[in-house]
DNA sequence: CCAGGTTCTGCAAAGGTTTGCAGCAGAACG
DNA sequence: CGTTCTGCTGCAAACCTTTGCAGAACCTGG
């Protein structure tokens, strides 16, 4: 039923090299014909078939980017930046959801392979050796996620992780607790390698707790178990987690931050709102989506395997939501500055 | 570099055509003949190719999503509903994202146009005669919008609107703006000409603001026009807008509900946890999902062209940011009821 | 032993495009 | 006027599959 690049041929008298070359080579075809199949392809309503040029060409002009949650509103600004970056090279993104479930995302990948040119893979839960398998059916970058041999861009969340749990010490804190994220999670992995030895270099106890779901719901559902561990700070494996921890600690009579002080990481836009205001380690979600897709594409152009990693900074926003322990409350307090 | 049937034809000793129904019709080759072929496929790694298979079936097995704006959390939920309910049909959903912006949008149809069987197109900024147009292209399915001839599924947010008026004229309300949101959107004008007879028949003044971008900056930039207007009460095009302007507002001096209330529309996770908590019009987003997944799915198997267009019903969440008006505040709470 | 059926496999066309090669006409040049 | 070059166009193979058709081998029942 659509028009096809014969149909075009035929309306216009050449053959269909001329009608293709006419929309993927212009210059090779005279002017005066190239109008012709233009003014007869704008009548049939024609365009050029993308799945069968990409057939022959190799190249779709599309990139997958694949997420464990698009609920979750760390990815927005990533995927957004990747769109528009993406965009002004002539590519579009395709993205789509795990559910959290490796099962899937390995689903998707195999599903997507033969359509994009490439793969953004955002925080993975499958494996190690999974993932290298992957790659070799279709160009990966990784996001948040570290894999010898493959290009990645990752943010430095231990660096703020560490930052987070020095400003707990800093504040008093001895017994931190340490909210797990998802397993399969690179990040996780990261911030708890970071927090330990930063915990150990300062006497500091530290109190795992998880895997958890990474959401609110995960965040809620430890209150509980987080308040009778005895920890006077937590640090969660993102803001959503300590969201929903700080709404579950207030309905069990707990206050953030004096009984118990809570750190988040990614600084979504939420975390400004709610009261207490999150204090969080802001993520640079924007520029990690750009430069993914620039990784990408430069690795698409040339042929050779670029496997640059790139490491993006992370920072601490002290806000509301942490102060000092309640026993050493009033003396800390003293000698302590309030800071945004 | 990927295997192909042939390499796996050549390695077991059998045609390409024997490899092919090894995979798509099983069941017409000797067990003994498909293991083998199993295990050479298995050993090369190979894959069938998606898009090849494609151009000679017509069937892709995906569909494509687009949405105006993925950071707004209207669409997630109605996004993981439209995959899941995808993924049971052996489908994959591709989301991609246009800005706001029309010219892109169109852009982004003519691109998955070829890769997908169909597309969801939620809340299109496009005109009419564009979208039919398109739709001649590739099966469109609307969400949040209707055309004349094409399949829909909307939220009747008519009614709800008019619930919330009734509600504010109930509390004594005489004075009411009316934010808009982004030109080109059909919930826009559905909500306007629900709320305009509504305000007529109950003598109520009707302020109409806008267009306006539906964000929480959008709702911000409108906040001293609303003060200076004299309103009391305020209905906005969504509850990204009614937070946004709630916050400047309240910037302003101006609390809210005690001498403007304001209503959103959509029921975000977020209106839930914000102060006042936010009286909205709840849309049924995953239902509308799962039904425009299952309308585009259902066409694409009979070739009849369905052109159902689903309603589906929303409601009023009466919350805490709604309240009579400041001179007859008195009066007019001993007649009225609190309620969630 | 033969007619008819079943089960499996191979052949080749088809799907919509790109692209190296060759051919052709006319221009430029000496 | 002959040669070389330039600019344009057509030819046909290729990309990776699917699928209607036909043939081969075997079986069943009469």
């Amino acid at each position: 039923m659509p028009a096809t690049i014969r149909d075009v041929a035929r309306a216009s008298g050449v053959h269909i090299s001329t009608v293709s070359r006419t929309f993927s080579a212009p210059h090779l075809v005279n002017p005066e014909t190239r109008s012709r199949v233009l003014a007869c392809a704008e009548n049939l309503g024609y365009r050029p078939n993308r799945a069968a040029r990409a057939l022959i060409t190799g190249r779709t002009h599309n990139v997958g980017l694949i997420v464990a949650d698009l609920a979750n509103p760390f990815f927005p600004p990533l995927i957004k930046a990747a769109e528009s970056q993406a965009r002004h090279r002539d590519y579009h993104i395709f993205v789509t959801d795990t559910n959290e479930d490796p099962a899937v995302e390995e689903e998707l990948i195999h599903a997507l392979a033969k359509q994009v040119d490439g793969i953004l893979l955002c925080s993975p839960r499958l494996n190690n050796s999974l993932i290298e398998q992957l790659s070799r059916e279709v160009p990966l970058v990784l996001i948040n996620r570290q894999v010898a041999g493959l290009p990645a861009v990752v943010m430095d969340v231990g660096q703020g992780a560490r930052l987070a749990i020095e400003h707990l010490i800093g504040l008093g804190h001895h017994q931190i607790g340490l909210l797990g994220g998802p397993r399969g999670s690179w990040t996780n992995r990261e911030i708890r390698r970071a927090v330990t030895a930063a915990a150990r270099s300062a006497d500091a106890v530290l109190t795992g707790i998880g895997p958890n779901q990474p959401t609110e719901a995960g965040g809620a559902a430890v209150a509980e178990q987080v308040r009778r561990s005895g920890v006077t700070a937590v640090l969660a494996y993102n803001d959503l987690m300590a969201i929903g921890l700080i709404e579950e600690l207030d309905a069990l009579g707990v206050r953030v931050p004096a009984d118990i002080s809570v750190v988040g990481i990614d600084d979504i836009a939420l975390s400004r709102r709610i009261r207490p205001r999150l204090t969080t380690v802001a993520n640079p979600t924007p520029a990690a989506g750009r430069a993914a897709v620039d990784m990408l594409l430069q690795r698409a152009g040339d042929d050779r395997r670029t496997t640059a990693q790139v490491t993006l900074q992370t920072e601490l926003v002290i806000r509301d939501s942490t102060a000092p322990p309640p026993a050493t409350r009033t003396a800390v307090v003293l000698a302590s500055h309030v800071k945004e």
